[in-house]
DNA sequence: GATTAACATCGCCTTTCGTCGAAATACCCC
DNA sequence: GGGGTATTTCGACGAAAGGCGATGTTAATC
């Protein structure tokens, strides 16, 4: 039972702990990688605080970003997911 | 995809979201139940805030509890985490 | 190189969280 | 019913979250 790996996962439930981060990661889920723009038009809130949002989920290691041009694509991190998944089973 | 149920899983999220409450929870999954005192005797934290842990437990429906004389009893809640599973599976 | 577009970051404000110690509650036992 | 034990609730406080608008930054376009 590392403590470390408690800090990590704890940190991964509390990134998926609001109704908007959730709304992001499943719609990342849906379409594969997106950029900003797009995922943005579909929340509730103005572009920065969908920004900080995004910036919650990369720094909990959820999802990868990768610029192309102007542009941001955000797509989800598989390997945090199966991390996530396997630790969910065991409840 | 509910709206109703997005704000449950996001409750529940974060909930799992902070190390003392994971503690718990995996201290409960360990042992079954157990009363609040034997949990909390292994926290980092004093009985008061244990019990605020509890609460949010509780009231994200992650864990049941059954007084017993002068103790209480914790225990998770199956059907939850059945749930909980079930929608990580999906990521 | 100025302009526009797409995002991110900053600064500020308000609300919620996390923690503690103190007080209240519930129950048991003498 | 008085004293003791287990646990929750209350009250207070600093710390962190979540929101917005304004400002920065980067890159494509003219």
């Amino acid at each position: 039972m590392s403590k470390r790996k408690d800090q990590q996962i704890a940190e991964a439930f509390r990134a998926l702990g609001h109704p908007v981060r959730l709304q992001i990661v499943r719609i990342l889920q849906d379409e594969g990688a997106c950029f900003a723009g797009e995922i943005t038009r579909r929340l509730p809130v103005v572009a920065s605080t969908a920004s900080q949002h995004f910036k919650i989920l990369r720094e909990a290691g959820l999802i990868n970003d990768a610029v192309d041009g102007p542009h941001r694509y955000y797509s989800v991190d598989k390997q945090a997911l199966r991390e996530l998944k396997r630790w969910v089973s065991k409840l």
